[in-house]
RNA sequence: GGUACCAUGGCCGAGCGGUUAGGCACCGGUCUGCAAAACCGUUUACAGCAGUUCGAAUCUGCUUGGUACCUCCA
């Protein structure tokens, strides 16, 4: 078996992955804002990340997955204001700022319970937090990277950069930034445009703000994952996710914080998911073209043909690669919506198949499909390929249709292959992929009820009642409930 | 303006020098009382122009088009 070789953003490489600690693996991802509701762009990070975990976990690592919850001092500096953007949205929605979080994170964790993602290990919040942060952000000033000015707190990026490779994560020289930078006012406190904040002083009116050795403010936006990451993964851990467009600032910052504060570069592997994009532009609220997950389940949107189950939003992210962008359309979801449903059904009649104690008959058939099987997962250690794990899943369910039907021969294929299908359907599909089926049909009174339509129905037939046997089938198809005609007069049904 | 990245068949999407990726759609066929499903088969590709190579979607250069980041952002 292959060994797990992961594309490290911060070196541009795939790199063998070798933990710190044997066995163990300390995986950090950013987490939400709560300011307001998760869009589909969300969806990517987490259903990426969570296949990482799951995947991590099959390998037999002890994973430590947190997943920060930023619920404060997230300010933007628009014109001269530095606002708070959970304060801000508290105002607008006349909710107490904790109220207005609970909501959001309530909401969130719910939108993530649908996808199927494994809870995290830890779930830390900023505010929860703010001590740790204070604590960092003195160690800093007192290595003379960080200076306060009027009550706030600015790291010293040219400092940090003449020992430092700042810029290397995200590509970028600091000659450049200072040069490009746009212009903007109310920046005199700042020795310097590329230095950013740790601290920031409250405003009288500003409603998040805590006591600190600088006077009534609140955090920067990147200190927090800097402090919660150390405390709970330690100072240098293992991997760090989050989207694309985090890179810069946010993880360049972090990584410049945790450098200076505990002596070591904080992350061994860096790993970005690219971004979903609606007709080829990313979402984001700077383009107004976001669909919210509630949206999305409902297909309460313009842009939307109908609503998408969430298996179907985690099977299309998992079609493609996590480093490619992924276009949003109805076109492509409606066609996963499909494949996934297909690939389901596949593997259910994959369940009902029994296993026997031959050897293949057709030895030909029987290599391919071990193949199948096999490649998955050196797919899966190429930087977490689930596109080609999917890809060969298909070449395996019409054998699988195929052996139920009869075009091939029960015994064309060896048990030992038969049991390999088997184990690879249900731990990719299931363990590694967190997919489920659309819809659970294990309802015990639906069930007694299909099993009396289809009694009557095939007596219907029985007879060449055609006429009767139409009508049920018809209505039933109005219902929702598709009745399959078998071979040798047996009947299945899928619900919609 | 600076810095990256990307351009694959009707649509989506793998692909990292030589092998049919795959999905959806379309078309033909098998099966079926009919239909659906399933199965089999077929058809459309690598933005353009040069170059490297025995061989390029895959490497190099140029051209064109697009996107992202440089500001909050998954």
């Amino acid at each position: 078996m292959s060994e797990l070789y992961i594309y490290n953003s911060y070196t541009r490489e795939k790199e063998k992955f070798e933990p710190i600690t044997p066995g163990h693996v300390g995986l950090y991802v950013c987490g939400p804002t709560v300011s307001g509701e998760s869009h589909l762009g969300h969806a990517r990070p987490y259903v990426t990340f969570d296949v990482v975990n799951r995947y991590l976990r099959h390998l037999g690592y002890k994973v430590r997955y947190v997943r920060n919850i930023t619920d404060a001092g997230h300010f933007e500096e628009e014109g001269r204001e530095a606002t708070d953007k959970v304060a801000e949205k508290a105002i607008l929605e006349k909710l107490e700022p904790m109220e207005l979080v609970h909501k959001y994170t309530s909401l969130f964790h719910w939108a993530m319970r649908r996808f199927n993602t494994l809870e995290p290990s830890i779930e830390p919040t900023a505010t929860g937090h703010i001590i740790e942060q204070i604590g960092m952000i003195e160690t800093i000033i007192a290595k003379g990277f960080a200076y306060e000015v009027n009550g706030s707190v600015y790291f010293d990026v040219k400092k940090y950069a003449a020992e430092y490779p700042y810029g290397k994560l995200s590509g970028r020289v600091l000659d450049d930034l200072l040069e490009t930078t746009r212009q903007l006012d109310g920046q005199d406190e700042k020795r310097d445009k590329a230095d950013f904040a740790l601290w920031k002083k409250a405003a009288p009116e500003h409603i998040m703000r805590w006591q600190s050795p600088w006077g009534v403010g609140y955090p920067g936006w990147h200190i927090e994952c800097s402090a919660m990451s150390s405390k709970y993964l330690g100072e240098r851990f293992d991997i760090h996710g989050g989207g694309m467009d985090l890179q810069f600032p946010h993880h360049e910052s972090e990584i410049a914080q945790s450098t200076i504060a505990h002596g070591c570069a904080p992350v061994n592997y860096w790993m970005h998911n690219n971004m979903i994009t609606i007709n080829g532009k990313k979402m984001g609220k700077s383009y107004n073209n976001v669909i919210k997950l509630t949206e999305l389940f409902s297909g309460d949107h313009p842009i939307l043909e109908q609503a998408y189950h969430p298996m179907v939003i985690r099977f299309n992210i998992l079609q493609s690669h996590y480093r490619s962008t992924l276009d949003f359309s109805n076109e492509g979801l409606q066609a996963s919506e499909k494949a996934l449903k297909r690939l389901w059904e596949a593997y259910e009649v994959l369940q009902q198949l029994p296993v026997a104690n031959n050897d293949a008959s057709d030895a030909e058939l029987d290599a391919k499909a071990r193949n199948w099987c096999l490649e998955a997962a050196d797919f899966m250690n190429d930087d977490f390929n689930t596109a080609k794990v999917l890809a060969n899943l298909f070449e395996l369910a019409p054998v699988i249709n195929s052996i139920k039907g009869g075009q091939i021969k029960a015994d064309a294929i060896s048990g030992a292959t038969l049991q390999l299908i088997k184990d690879t359907f249900k731990t990719y599909l299931e363990d590694i992929f967190g997919l489920q089926p659309l819809k659970l049909v294990n309802d015990d009174k639906i069930g007694a009820v299909m099993q009396l339509v289809i009694d009557m129905r095939k007596q219907a037939r029985s007879r060449k009642d055609f006429e009767t046997s139409d009508k049920i089938r018809d209505m039933l198809a109005t219902a929702g409930i598709h009745i399959k005609d078998e071979k040798g007069g047996e009947m299945s049904y899928t619900i919609d």
